[in-house]
RNA sequence: GCUGGUGUAGCUCAAUUGGCAGAGCAGCUGAUUUGUAAUCAGCAGGUUGCGGGUUCGAGUCCCAUCACCAGCUCCA
């Protein structure tokens, strides 16, 4: 039978069946060396499956998402092949590819060793160089779980019997080591070229705590050496910008074994830097109509009590006092949101009042389990730009789009906004413990924000599972220079706690009427923002929230008083500037300041003193000749109002 | 919380088999007053995270604990 498959550039006709190798064959030699899987009408095969009908195809190298995918997929086979031969008593979990690489998870009580894992890098050394052909084959569902328990592989068996009825149960067998796998796979393990395990972690099976831990192994592949060397030299360059190592080499904040884990303390440079951040987004707050609160740090278990927090998260408030024993007991806040309700319950309010913006520069509290403090990214006391927008159902679009269009403004000024993605976080409706409301409820507040998300035209991923215990979220994501990513920035629709705290807003027609709430923050924690913005300049700040913006370098005794009346005058207009008259020779202090990443250090000697001038040094682009110092302020600024880096 | 790793001077690191805790930078003192990434000399700096144990003897071995790191789980 003739088919046609419809190529990137043309259309031919084959005689059918045809293995999708035997097509990249007759394109040409050079594509059947390089390709890794081929996609049949947008689904990934491997390149000794069978076409028999007319298809679209097109073939994946490792310059495609496929390919990569498929490669380190197959790689991940190598590995457990080669854990087997080793370790024959290890169990195997399961062993897929990630973003940039791939794991396996095993089930090994005495786990790996260092030298366990390079005797493991040879064996796949080996594996490679072996060059077996990966087979796939097909077993009905009674033969898959003899094949798996004859092999006394729980875990696969474990698989098997949660797959659907219907399911197609595949295996790929390299040579002495088969494994239960959906593929694709390349054709054989000599395609795995370059390969290196790169850490170990312990992971519950299937994600559940409840499980047993296995031990994980995870390593990354590439079909040329040299990309592979290129690839793990940047991961060692990311990791130079690390905000725990950098923020703590450039003293913007240390920590305290006696005072504790997730609680930083933050030093003048670190405060110099967030006091600028607040000041700018309390500005811009009030500029676009939201009032401020200052609201209680802690409260009567009875508040979280009424929104539900002591419910859904008890366990992680830092709980004053006994409940058993005291009359009263407090928390310290977890949260903002019942705090700012009590604002608006103070008085009765009216359509009129609506829309209602409160914002806060609001410090809390959050006992987090002891293995998930992580730098300022996660801490236990933080403090984060809070605010609760109270609104009718007509104004909830507007003002939805208002918050977001903050937080882009505050992301574009930060200079973040390149680095971030969206996810629209939704409930679980099979996870009821966690949520409040009913199905209805959910339903509406989800599809309004889909609607608005959709007019919008924001780009999201769903995550479910994500949402708030009261609501759906727009969270705005962004990964540290490990890859781990994080929200920054949460912008959620609650139509359920007003009602829980009796809040209501009198209509046109006089009836009573529970507002929507809008829980937003504009510009993130600011500890966790600060800790991307350590990462993402290197330390280098823009010169706006720079902790020292100029550097003022005496070259000899005689110039100091005038560096000095320099700096007070710089000082005076809300730069941060120093003076460094200490008598070191003018390279050792350029050098010092340099390090400390001063934006702009100002050289003077006889000949700027004489000409009322400051040689300026740019931090970035080296000397930059005189300028008198008028201009010098002026252009200084500039660069700092309109936050230009 | 779980798995694994790390912890020696402010920082970066050394210390052979269990055998006198050391260096560079930073700091302090003095000299030097300097023209675009490190001036010279001297001094000081430690209950080896904290607490137990084994041993004639522990930075090194064992136990416990705290903190830090990676991952898992969690994340209002």
């Amino acid at each position: 039978m003739v088919i046609k498959v419809t190529l990137r550039d043309d259309v031919r006709e084959f005689e059918a069946p045809i293995t999708y190798m035997d097509i990249a064959k007759s394109i040409s030699e050079g594509l059947a060396r390089n390709v890794l899987c081929a996609t049949r009408n947008g689904e990934t095969v491997g390149l000794y499956e069978t076409l028999t009908t007319d298809a679209t195809v097109e073939f994946m190298g490792f310059d495609t998402p496929e390919g990569k995918h498929t490669l380190r997929h197959s790689a991940s086979h190598v590995l457990a092949q080669a854990v087997k031969r080793l370790f024959p008593e290890a169990k195997l979990a399961i062993g897929p590819a990630i973003e940039n690489g791939f794991y396996y998870d095993f089930d090994l009580d005495k786990g790996f060793s260092p030298e366990d894992l390079n005797k493991i890098e040879a064996e796949m050394k080996k594996i490679v160089k072996e060059n077996l052909p990966i087979v796939r084959f097909e077993l009905p569902r009674e033969e898959a779980l003899k094949l798996m328990e004859e092999a006394n592989e729980p875990y696969k068996v474990e698989l098997i019997n949660d797959l659907p009825e219907d399911a197609v149960i595949s295996f790929y067998k390299q040579g002495d080591f088969t494994d239960l796998c959906a593929g694709p796979h390349v054709p054989s393990t000599g395609a795995v070229k370059a390969f290196k395990i790169t850490s170990t972690a312990g992971a519950y099976w299937r994600g559940s705590e409840k499980n047993k831990m296995l031990t994980r192994i995870y390593a990354t592949a590439f079909t040329k050496k040299a990309e592979m060397e290129e690839y793990l030299a940047q991961v060692e360059e990311a990791k130079k910008r690390d905000h725990n190592k950098l923020g703590r080499e450039l003293e913007i904040f240390t920590t305290s074994e006696y005072i504790g884990q997730g609680l930083p303390i933050m030093l003048p440079k670190g405060v110099a830097i967030l006091q600028t951040l607040q000041r700018f987004v309390e500005d811009e707050e009030a500029r676009r109509g939201w009032l401020r609160t200052k609201t209680p740090l802690m409260a009567k278990s009875d508040l979280y009590k009424i929104s539900g927090h002591w419910d859904h998260y008890k366990d992680g408030m830092f709980v004053l006092g006994d409940e058993e024993k005291d009359d009263e007991v407090f928390a310290l806040r977890p949260m903002t949101c019942p705090f700012q309700y009590q604002a608006y319950l103070n008085r009765a309010r009216s359509y009129r009042d609506l829309p209602l913006r409160y914002g806060e520069t609001s410090t809390l509290f959050r006992n987090e389990a002891s293995g998930e403090m992580h730098g300022l990214i996660r801490v236990r006391q933080f403090t984060i730009s809070e605010g609760h927008l109270m609104c009718t159902p007509e104004q909830l679009e507007d003002e939805f789009k208002n918050c977001l269009e903050l937080a882009i403004y505050m992301l574009k000024t930060l200079g973040l906004y390149e680095d971030v993605s969206y996810r629209f976080s939704q409930w679980d409706p099979n996870d009821r413990e966690k949520y409040i409301g009913t199905d209805e409820q959910w339903d509406e507040a989800q599809g309004m924000m889909q609607k608005i998300l959709d007019h919008l035209e924001i780009p999201y991923v769903v995550g479910v599972g994500e949402a708030a215990f009261y609501g759906p979220k727009l969270d705005i994501q962004i990964k540290n220079v490990h890859g781990k990513e994080d929200t920054l920035i949460t912008i959620q629709i609650d139509q359920m706690l007003a009602e829980k705290f009796g809040m209501v807003y009198t209509d046109t027609d006089g009836t009573k009427k529970h507002p929507y709430i809008i829980h937003r923050t504009s510009i993130g924690c600011y500890e966790r923002t600060l800790a991307l913005l350590i990462e993402k300049y290197a330390g280098a700040f823009p010169t706006w929230m720079a902790p020292v913006q100029v550097k003022l370098l005496p070259i000899g005794e005689g110039h100091r008083e005038y560096c000095r009346e320099l700096n007070t005058r710089l000082v005076n207009m809300g730069i941060r500037s120093e003076v460094d008259d200490r008598s070191e020779k003018i390279g050792y202090k350029i050098r010092e300041a340099q390090l400390e990443k001063v934006p702009y250090m100002l050289v003077v000697g006889d000949k700027e003193m004489e000409e009322g001038a400051v040689a300026v040094r740019s931090r970035k682009d080296g000397d930059k000749g005189s300028m008198k110092v008028n201009e010098f302020i002026l252009a200084l600024m500039d660069e700092i109002a309109n936050k230009t880096r």
